[in-house]
DNA sequence: CCTTGCCTTGACGCCGACGTCAAGGCTTAC
DNA sequence: GTAAGCCTTGACGTCGGCGTCAAGGCAAGG
C-alpha cells in the first residue's frame, strides 16, 4: 500500500510518517515512479508507535518497541530494551502523578485560604486583636 | 533597586523579567540612563508570578493574579478572577493525575504481560517438545 | 487533452518560556 | 584611561511533533 493508506488505516497523517521515516523508525520501499509502498508489518510497526505516543512516551522512546518489531520479535515489547522503556515509564508517571497530587494540594489550600480570608473579611475587621485565624484546613482533597 | 538585583532576589534572569515585561506583567521605570528600577512591590509581584509558575500555571494564567496586586489588593488572589483561575486549574490538575494514573495502569499492564510472555517464553523453550513456540499470549492486534 | 487526485522533496510556521549572542552605552574603581 | 561590571535593544536558537504551503511529477478517467 502507498503512504495515503497507510496513514489511512493507522489513523494518522503522510506528513507524520515521513516524519517517522526522516527519524529512523520507519522505512519504506520505493517503486519504480518513487512512490513509498508500505506492507501490513509497517502497519503494525506504525500501530506500535502510535499506542506508545498516546501513552505519553516520546518518539525516542518508542525506538526499542520498533527495533524489536523489525528483529522478527511478535511484539514491540518482546525485547529487554522495551521493558526497560517500560519501567522507567512507570517511574517516571509515579513521580509526575506525586508532584502533580502535591501541587493539586497546595493549589487547594491556596483556594481555601483566599476564599475564607474574603469570607473572614468582614468577620476579622469586626473582631480585632488576634493573630490571623487563617484557615488550618490540613485536610487533603481527593 | 535594578533589573540584575530583582532577578536576583526573585531567583531568575534578567531576561526572565523582560519577557515578562514584554508579555505586560511587570512593568518598571526609568532611571535617566534608561536603566529599569523596580521597588518592593515589584518584587512580591514577580514572587507571585513565580510561585504560580512553579505550580504549573502558565504565564496567561497568572495575568489575574498580577493585575489584582496591581490594583492595590494585598494578595493576588485576593480577587474572584483569581479564584476562579485556581479552580480552573485544580479542574485540570484533576483530570490530568486521572489519565495519568489511567496510563499507568495501562502500561503497568503491558509490562506484566510482557514480563509474563518472556517467562513464558523460557518456560516453553526449556520444554523440550513443539519447535518454536513464540508466543500467542495476549492480545494480537487487528 | 485536461482535470483530479494521488505522490515527491523542501522549507518555513507554530507553541512557551525563555537562553544566548551581538553590539553598544553608562558608571565606578583602580 | 581603561577594565570590569552593570545596563540597553534586537534578534535568532531551542525543543517535539508535526501542520501547511510551494512547486512539481505520475496515473487514470472522461
Amino acid at each position: 500500500m502507498r503512504i495515503g493508506e497507510l496513514a489511512a488505516r493507522a489513523g494518522t497523517t503522510t506528513r507524520t510518517l515521513r516524519y517517522y521515516e526522516s527519524r529512523g523508525l520507519l522505512s519504506a520501499r520505493r517503486t519504480g515512479n518513487g512512490y513509498r509502498t508500505y506492507d501490513e508489518s509497517d502497519l503494525k510497526l506504525l500501530r506500535q508507535i502510535r499506542t506508545l505516543q498516546d501513552f505519553g512516551f516520546d518518539l525516542e522512546e518508542t525506538r526499542p518497541f520498533v527495533e524489536c518489531l523489525r528483529a522478527g520479535h511478535p511484539e514491540g515489547d518482546s525485547c529487554p530494551a522495551s521493558l526497560q522503556v517500560y519501567r522507567r515509564k512507570l517511574d517516571e508517571l509515579d513521580a509526575l502523578i506525586g508532584e502533580l497530587r502535591a501541587v493539586r494540594a497546595k493549589v487547594g489550600e491556596q483556594l481555601a485560604r483566599a476564599e475564607s480570608a474574603r469570607d473572614g473579611l468582614a468577620a476579622d475587621a469586626a473582631a480585632p486583636g488576634g493573630p490571623e485565624p487563617v484557615c488550618e484546613l490540613g485536610g487533603e482533597p481527593r
